[in-house]
DNA sequence: TCAATTATTTGTCTAGGACAATGAGCTGAT
DNA sequence: ATCAGCTCATTGTCCTAGACAAATAATTGA
C-alpha cells in the first residue's frame, strides 16, 4: 500500500504500484518482463513483494522511450545502460541547440521562480500568445521532460515549473476574453492522463484563433466526453495524449469515442503519445503538432462555409 | 485488446480494462469482488473474457461514490439499485439553502459556461477576493461535490466547473502581482491527492494577505516536499487534503514529513480531509477553515516580528 | 468512557498458464 | 524488384486462485 519502502541500506525501493505509475509500464508487463527476460530483477521485501530500486526504474525509463521509438524489448532489454543511452541520443540527434531554452532550464534548477515567471511573461509579449505557445513553450515542455527523465531536474522543480506555467497559459487565456465563432472545441484527456500543459497549450492557440473552447481538464471518461459534446454542441473533440501514455489503450478510447459519438463530430488527438502510432484510424484525425491544429481549424471553417 | 464487443442482442460490452477506466476500480478488485460477493458478474466473450455492461458500470459508479462517502463494500454491493440511489441521497444535511449557490449550481447542470463565468466574475468582483473565496468558491465546490455523489451532477459537468474556476482563481491571483513578505508558505498535496482548487483558495487568500507562495500543484511526494522547503525557504508547508482522503495515509504522511523537516518549518494541514481528524498531532497544525489560513499567518508575523 | 485487543473485511500482491494481436521473415506471383 | 499473402516469433493483457497486510469493526478490560 505504501509507495515506496526503505532497504536494509537506506536505499529507497518502490512497489509494483509505484512502478506502473512512474514508468507507464503495467504491472503485468512488468511481472511477464521479469520472467521472460531476467529484468527488472527486483529484491523482495518481507512480504514476498517485488522492491525496485530507483536505478532500475531509470533504466525501464529508459527503455520505455526506445519501446516509443519503435524498438523491441527482446532486442534492447539485455542491454547495458551505456548501450542503452547510445540508442537514446542516437537517432534523437542533433538539434541546434537553443540557448533562451538553456537559460530557462537553468532558472528552473536553481529555484528562481519569480525570474522565470519574469523571462517567460517578456518572452510572452515579444512572440505574441500563438508564436510563445509553439516556439517556446512546446520545446521547453519537452526539455523539461527531458531533463527530467535524465534525472537533472527533481520532482519538485518540475512541479513549480508547470505549476508556473499553468498559471501564465491561463492567464493569457483568459486576458483574450475567449467568446469567437464556430468551430466550437471540446478539449480533455482520457483517465490516467493528467498532464494538462498539452490542453492548456491547445486552447491557447484556438483562442488565438478565435475558436470557442469547452476545456474539461483531464481525465474524463470516454462516456462523458461523449455526453459532454453533445450537451455543449461541440463541432470538435480533441483528447491529448503525453509521451507516456499507453499506444494501445490511446487507440482504444479513440475507437470507443469514435463509436460513441455520430460522425458529424470531428475527433482528433494530439500530444507526444499519438506521434508513434502508425496505423491509420478510420475516422480520427491525428496531430502532429501544434500547428497542426490550426490547420485543422482553418480547414473545417473552409469546408463549412458554403451559404 | 478491443475495448467492447457487441453482445448477442447488440448491447455494448467493455472488457475489464475499459470498466477499470470508467469506473477507477482496478482490475484486481473487480475480479475479486467477484469472487466475494458475485458482482459484478459479467458474461464473457468468445475467448473467456469478462464483458460487463452499461448497467453493471453505472452501478459500480453508484457503489464507487458510496465508498467514497465511507461505506464498506460488503455492506452495500449486495443491495439493489433503489436502495443504493436512497443510500446515495441520504446524509444530504440541512443546511439553510443558499440562493445564490443554487442559482449557481443550475449553471453548472444546464452547461451555460460563460454564463456562470460571468456571474462568478460578478460575485468576485462585489464581494472582493478574499470574501469571494471563503464565502462563495468554498461553499460552492463544496455543493457541487455533494451534488455530484449524489449523482446530480454528471462528471463532464463538474469538470467544466472545476476548469472555469481554477482558470478564475489563477487570474485573480496574477492579478494580484504577488510579492510580498514573509512568511513564505510552500504549498501541495501528498501523492494520491489530486484536487488543486483547495490549495487555489488558499494561495488566493495568501496572496491577499501579501505573503508569497511557492505553488506546487498537487501529489508530491513527501522527500520531494522536504527538499522544496529547503531551496525554497519557506517558512510554512501547507497541505491540502479533500475528504476523500484516507485518514491514516495523511497522518502518517504528515508525520514523515515533521520528521524529513527540522523545527523552524512551520507545518500545516487543511482541508475536507483533517476536519474529522480528532487527534492531536506533534508539531502538525490543522486549519478548519480557509479563514483559520489567514490567521495562521498573522500569528506567525506577530511572533516573527520582534526585532 | 476511553484505550487496548481481537476479529473481520478488503485491496493488492503473487505465480504461471493461455491466447490474440502485432511485427518480422519468408515465399511466390506480377 | 515489388508487393500481397503466409508463417512463425514476439509481446501485452487476460485468466485463476491463493495469500497476506492494512484498515476497520467489534470486543474486552481499566
Amino acid at each position: 500500500m505504501d509507495q515506496y519502502t526503505k532497504g536494509d541500506t537506506g536505499t529507497i525501493l518502490f512497489n509494483i504500484s509505484a512502478v506502473e505509475r512512474e514508468t507507464g509500464l503495467s504491472k503485468d508487463t512488468l511481472r511477464v518482463w521479469e520472467r521472460r527476460y531476467d529484468f527488472p530483477s527486483p529484491v523482495r521485501d518481507d512480504n514476498g513483494d517485488r522492491a525496485y530500486t530507483t536505478e532500475q526504474i531509470s533504466k525501464l525509463r529508459l527503455i520505455k522511450r526506445l519501446l516509443d521509438q519503435g524498438h523491441r524489448p527482446g532486442k534492447i532489454i539485455g542491454l547495458d545502460d551505456e548501450r542503452l543511452e547510445r540508442l537514446v541520443s542516437e537517432p534523437a540527434g542533433d538539434q541546434p541547440p537553443r540557448q533562451d531554452i538553456a537559460v530557462y532550464i537553468h532558472l528552473v534548477r536553481s529555484h528562481q521562480a519569480l525570474e522565470l515567471r519574469r523571462h517567460l511573461t517578456q518572452a510572452m509579449a515579444r512572440q505574441g500568445l500563438q508564436r510563445f505557445v509553439t516556439d517556446t513553450v512546446g520545446p521547453l515542455t519537452q526539455a523539461v521532460g527531458e531533463a527530467w527523465m535524465r534525472g537533472e531536474i527533481a520532482v519538485f522543480e518540475e512541479h513549480l515549473f508547470t505549476e508556473l506555467m499553468e498559471g501564465l497559459l491561463r492567464n493569457a487565456i483568459t486576458a483574450l476574453q475567449p467568446q469567437g465563432k464556430a468551430p466550437r472545441v471540446l478539449l480533455t484527456s482520457l483517465p490516467n492522463e493528467q498532464h494538462n500543459l498539452g490542453l492548456l497549450m491547445v486552447e491557447a492557440i484556438l483562442t488565438v484563433e478565435s475558436a470557442p473552447c469547452i476545456a474539461l481538464g483531464t481525465e474524463t471518461p470516454v462516456t462523458e466526453i461523449a455526453q459532454a459534446a453533445k450537451a455543449h454542441r461541440t463541432d470538435i473533440v480533441a483528447l491529448s495524449f503525453s509521451g507516456a501514455y499507453p499506444e494501445t489503450k490511446a487507440i482504444e478510447g479513440l475507437r470507443e469515442l469514435r463509436t460513441l459519438l455520430p460522425e458529424p463530430f470531428l475527433l482528433c488527438a494530439g500530444g507526444a503519445g499519438v506521434g508513434r502510432i502508425r496505423r491509420r484510424l478510420n475516422g480520427i484525425e491525428l496531430i502532429t503538432g501544434l500547428d497542426k491544429m490550426c490547420e485543422l481549424v482553418r480547414q473545417w471553417r473552409a469546408e463549412h462555409s458554403s451559404y
